[in-house]
DNA sequence: TTGCCCATGTAACTTGTTACATGATTGT
DNA sequence: ACAATCATGTAACAAGTTACATGGGCAA
C-alpha cells in the first residue's frame, strides 16, 4: 500500500524512468522504504493504469527505449492526503544480521565467525555514509546546514537524509561496541 | 526465509507459547525482526512439520488449552549453521513516517500536520525506551553493563537490545531536531 | 571474452497483512 | 457493562522475492 505513496514521492523530484527509480531506491530512499526493481516496474504499471502517473516513451539510439514518469495532478493530490494522516503501521525492520547475534551464543557458533559478520556490517556502513555525504552536499548546494534549512523551498529530502546519516552512524557505533566486547572476551579465554 | 530463524533464536530463551511469542516480538525482537501473531502460527506448524521444533500441549482449567513449543536438537543444529552464515539479503526497513516527511514541502500539506505526525513518533519512541530500560534491568540482574557483558554466558540477547535502545534514542533525536527546523520556519511566515 | 551497464519485463513462488471467529476470565 | 487478556486459528488477499529473458554497448 505505501510502496505507491514512495514512488509517487520519489516523482517529486521531478520526471523518471523505472530504471532510475530503482537506482534511487537502491541509495537514499532504501534508508526508509525498501524495494526491488521488480517491485517499482509493477506499481508504476498500476499507477499509470490509476492515473496517478503518466508515461512517455523516450526512444533512444543504441539504447532501448525509456518510459519517463512524472505525476499527473491527481497523483499529487492523492500523495497530499497521505502526507498528511498518521501512519497505518508501525516501522517495520527486518535485519538478518540482529538474528545471529541474537543466536551467537550457541556452543556451535565460532566467535571468530560472529566478529567477521559484524565487520562486514561496519564496512558497509561507512560505505553508506560516504555516499549519503555526497548527497548532501548536493542537496545543500553550497550553502551551510542551518542557512538551507532556513531558506529552502524544500526541506523533506534533506531531513529524512538526515535520518538515514543518523541511523547509519548509530549503526556503526553499535558495531564498534560489539568489537570491543568480543575482543575482549576472546581475549579472557 | 529468516522469520524462522528467528522464531527458532526466540526459543532459546527457554519453551514458550504462539501467544508469549507473539508478545516477544511485539516488544524486543520488533526492533529487528517484524511480524504479526498469525505469521508466528503459521511459522510454528511448520517448524513443527520439520521437526524444528516440538510442541507440547499443555491442558488449563479456566484458560484454552495452549502449546508450548520448544526447539529441537535439529533445530538448534540449524540455527548454529544460520548464525555464522552471511546474511542473505540487506537490513530492509519500512517507515511510513518517512514517504510523509519526504512529501511534506507540497503546498497541500499542512506543517501543522507534519509538526503532529513526528510529535506522536517522538511519545512512541519514548514509550519504546522505557520498556527496553526494563527489559535491560531485568537482564543485568544488579550487575554492572561492564560486568555483565565480561562474564555473562549469554551475551546475544544484550547487545541486540542495545541496538535497539541506541536507535530509539537515535530515533527521538531525529524528531527534536525536525521539530526545531519546523518550528523556526513556522515562526518566520 | 568476460562481465557490467542500460532498460524492461514475465512468471512462479514465498511472505506478510487483514478480517474474522471462538469463548471464558479479569479488571475498571 | 465494556474492554482487555488469554489462546488459537482459518481464509482471502496484498506485497515482496527470485529466476529468467532480451540485446546492444562499452571497458578491462
Amino acid at each position: 500500500m505505501s510502496l505507491k505513496y514512495a514512488v509517487l514521492a520519489a516523482l517529486l523530484e521531478g520526471e523518471a524512468s523505472g530504471y532510475e527509480l530503482s537506482k534511487l531506491f537502491d541509495v537514499s530512499f532504501a534508508n526508509f522504504w525498501a524495494s526491488t526493481p521488480q517491485q517499482l516496474y509493477r506499481e508504476l504499471e498500476r499507477l499509470e493504469r490509476d492515473g496517478l502517473v503518466r508515461a512517455r516513451v523516450v526512444r533512444q539510439e543504441r539504447r532501448p527505449d525509456k518510459r519517463m514518469f512524472s505525476l499527473t495532478e491527481s497523483g499529487r493530490r492523492d500523495l497530499e492526503t497521505f502526507a498528511a494522516a498518521p501512519p497505518k503501521r508501525p516501522t517495520a525492520i527486518r535485519d538478518e544480521l540482529m538474528i545471529k547475534i541474537q543466536a551467537m551464543d550457541l556452543d556451535g557458533v565460532d566467535p571468530e565467525a560472529t566478529c567477521a559478520l559484524v565487520e562486514e556490517r561496519a564496512t558497509w556502513a561507512r560505505a553508506k555514509l560516504d555516499r549519503y555525504a555526497r548527497v548532501r552536499e548536493r542537496l545543500l548546494g553550497g550553502r551551510t546546514e542551518e542557512e538551507f534549512l532556513r531558506r529552502a523551498d524544500r526541506i523533506g529530502p534533506y531531513l529524512t537524509l538526515m535520518g538515514g546519516i543518523a541511523f547509519e552512524e548509530e549503526n556503526l557505533r553499535w558495531c564498534e561496541r560489539v568489537l570491543a566486547v568480543l575482543r575482549s572476551r576472546a581475549a579472557l579465554s
